[in-house]
DNA sequence: ATGAAAGCGCTAACAC
DNA sequence: GTGTTAGCGCTTTCAT
C-alpha cells in the first residue's frame, strides 16, 4: 500500500499511484495517535502503557495500510542492523552451502539476515570483505580464515568488533570459536585403517598453515607413530591447484614399487581429485586400497564403491555459531570460548 | 578508531576506550569544516564545489580518524539500501551456490550486497522471505520461483516492486527474466540421442508446473514426434521426493521387457538419483543405455562413465540478472523483458 | 567555496 | 495512558 503526500504532513491514501511508501506517521495519523504509541505498540512493548482499545485501532490501522517498520531507519535509531556477515572460503563448496542454509535458517528465526562473502581462499578478498560488511553495519561476522589473515583478526580485535571463527583456525589468534575435533577424529581414521590391517596408510593433505587442518595431520602421524608404522611420503597439496598436485602425487606413489595400500584425504575437494585419479587407474577398493575421506560428498554417491568419511556435525557446528556470535554481540568483553564439537566416522565399504 | 563523546558535541579521540563510532561530524571538527563538506568530498561530487586545499584536510582527516561511512544512515537519506534478495531454491545445491557466488562477486564491483535465502520448493517459505527482505529494505529482488507462488508475484507486481524471475519461469506471470533456452537444448538432447541410435528414449522429468522444466519436456516430445518414436512412459517425480520415485519409475522399465536404451535427465538432481540406480544395477553406458543429463555436476566426475550434459552458462546468468534488476530498480516503469541465453550440450562417453 | 539546516523513519526519554 | 521531542548519521537544498 503506498501514500500521495500532498502536502507538508498530509498523506492521502491512494489506489494505483505510487509515491512514498506507508510510514509510522500514516499509522499514527490513520488511528488518531501519536508515532509513539503506535511504536509501542507494534514492537509490543510492556503493555502497560497503551489501553487495549487504541492498541487494537493501531494494529487496525497498520493492518489496513499494510504497515512495514522501515529496519533501515530503525537500525540507525537502535545501532543494530541485525545483520551478520558470514565469510566463507566458497559459498559453492556444498559444505559451505550447507552452513550457510542453516545458518540462514535458523538466523531468520530470530530475526537476523544474513550477508554471505566467498573469499576464495584469497586473505586479500577476504579483508576486503569483512570490511565491506562492516561498511554495511553488520552487527558481527562469522568467519573461516584464510591464510595469512592474521592482519585482519587483529584489527578485528583491536577495534573489538564482534566475530567469531567456523570450522578452521589459526596460529596465534586467539578467538572464539567453533570447530570439531580434527586431530582425534584423524586419530581415529588412522587407527581404523591401521586395524582393518593396512600397513602403508598414505595420507593425502593440504601444504598449509591453518590449524585444522595441521590438526588433522598431527591425528594421523601420532596413530602411524603409535602403531610404529613407517611413514610414506604425505602428499601436500597447494590448495590453489589441487586436481594437479593430487595427480601428480598419487602418480608418483602408484607408479613406484612402495605402493599404499590406504589412504586418508583430509578434505572433500582433497578426496574428490583423488577418487577421480582412482577410478581411471581402475584401482581395486577396498582390497587393493582402503579409503576414507573427510566431509561428506553427493559426489561419493556416484563413484563405484560407498566412500567411508568423516561426518562433521553441520547443523550442530551453525547452530553454535549463530548462538555464540549472538552472545559476543550483547556481551562484547566476554571469555574467549572455543568450542570443538565432535565429528563422526562413517564406516561404508571402502574399508572392508 | 574511536572517539570519546565528552559533552553534547564535544568529541575526543582517545586510544583504547571505546565508546563511539567516528562520525561524520568527527571528521567535520578535525577537518574544522561543515559536515556537508566532508560528506561533499568523500562523496566525490562534482569538485567545482570544494578547493582543493580543504578537500585535502577532509581526506586526510577521515584517514586519520579511520571514518567509514554509515550505510545505514545513508540508506535512511537516500532510501537506497543497496541489498539485493537473492531467493532460490537451495544454496547448499552447487548450480544455485554458484549463482550466488557470481552473482555476490559481481554485485560487490557495484556496491550492493546480496542477501540469500532458500526457499526449499515450499511457496510459504518464498512468501516469507519476500516479505522478510522486502523489510529489509532490498532494493530489489532476484527470484526462483517454486510452485504456487503466484500470488506472491502478483502482490509484487501491484506494489511495483522491483524484481526479476531466475532461472524458472511461472505461467501467467509475465515478469522480467532471465533463462535458457530450455526447450530447444532439450530437442538438442533428444536429437542426439536418437541420431547416435536411441530408438527407445526415456524422459525423467519432474511432475510440475514450473514453466521451465515443462519446456525441457517439450523439447524431448518434439524430437520424438518428428523422428516418429513411440514414446515410453516418461518417468515424472514429485520435486520432494526425487530419489524414491526416480528409483521405483526406472524399476519399472528395466525389470520390464522394453527397455529403454537412453535417457535423458533434465536436472542434476534427477540425473544423481539416476546414475546411482545404474551404478547399483551394473547397467552398461553407453552400450546399453545413452545418458544425457541437465546441468554440470561434480558429482558426474566421479561416476565411472563421464556423463555428456547441458551447461547452463552460469557466469552470463548472473550477470544478466544483475544486470537487469539494477535496470529495473532504476527505472520501475520499463517494458518487460525476458532474456533467453544459451545453453551448450557437452558430449562426452555416455553417448558414444 | 562553504555552512546551516531540514529531514529520511524510527525509538525512547521525558512531560503531562 | 498518551503525546512531544531529541536525535541516530547522513544527503542535499538553499543561503551566504
Amino acid at each position: 500500500m503506498y501514500i500521495v503526500q500532498l502536502k507538508n504532513n498530509y498523506n492521502f491514501v491512494f489506489n494505483k499511484i505510487v509515491l512514498k511508501k506507508v510510514s509510522i506517521k500514516d499509522v499514527a495519523n490513520l488511528a488518531n495517535v501519536s508515532i509513539a504509541s503506535v511504536s509501542y505498540v507494534l514492537n509490543k512493548m510492556p503493555n502497560n502503557r497503551i489501553s487495549e482499545s487504541t492498541a487494537n485501532r493501531i494494529k487496525e490501522a497498520a493492518e489496513k495500510l499494510n504497515y512495514r517498520p522501515n529496519k533501515i531507519a530503525k537500525s540507525l535509531k537502535t545501532n543494530q542492523s541485525k545483520i551478520l556477515g558470514l565469510i566463507v572460503a566458497d559459498i559453492a563448496n556444498p559444505f559451505f552451502g550447507k552452513i550457510a542454509k542453516i545458518l540462514e535458517e535458523e538466523a531468520l528465526k530470530i530475526g537476523y539476515t544474513i550477508i554471505i562473502g566467498s573469499s576464495g581462499e584469497n586473505n586479500e578478498k577476504f579483508d576486503k570483505l569483512i570490511n565491506f560488511f562492516i561498511d554495511q553495519q553488520v552487527d558481527g561476522l562469522i568467519l573461516a580464515p584464510v591464510e595469512n589473515s592474521e592482519k585482519s583478526f587483529l584489527k578485528l580485535n583491536q577495534e573489538k568488533f564482534p566475530y567469531i571463527i567456523l570450522d578452521r583456525n589459526l596460529d596465534g589468534i586467539n578467538s572464539n570459536g567453533i570447530k570439531i575435533n580434527n586431530e582425534e577424529i584423524s586419530f581415529e581414521v588412522t587407527n581404523t585403517l591401521i586395524k582393518k590391517g593396512s600397513k602403508k596408510p598414505l595420507l593425502v593433505s593440504y601444504e598449509t598453515t591453518l590449524g585444522n587442518l595441521l590438526e588433522r595431520d598431527f591425528g594421523f602421524y601420532k596413530a602411524i607413530k603409535e602403531n610404529n608404522i613407517k611413514e610414506l611420503e604425505s602428499i601436500k597439496v597447494k590448495i590453489d591447484d589441487i586436481q594437479k598436485d593430487v595427480y601428480a602425487g598419487l602418480d608418483k606413489h602408484f607408479n613406484g614399487d612402495n605402493k599404499p595400500d590406504s589412504i586418508f584425504f583430509t578434505s572433500n575437494k582433497l578426496a574428490f581429485s583423488g577418487l577421480k585419479y582412482l577410478l581411471k587407474r581402475n584401482i581395486n577398493i577396498p582390497e587393493e586400497l582402503q579409503v576414507i575421506a573427510f566431509d561428506e560428498s553427493e559426489a561419493y554417491e556416484l563413484f563405484p564403491v560407498e566412500i567411508s568419511y568423516v561426518k562433521q556435525p553441520l547443523d550442530e557446528i551453525a547452530q553454535n555459531a549463530l548462538e555464540m556470535i549472538i552472545n559476543n554481540i550483547n556481551n562484547k568483553n566476554k571469555v574467549i570460548q572455543n568450542k570443538e564439537l565432535c565429528a563422526e566416522l562413517i564406516l561404508r565399504e571402502s574399508t572392508n
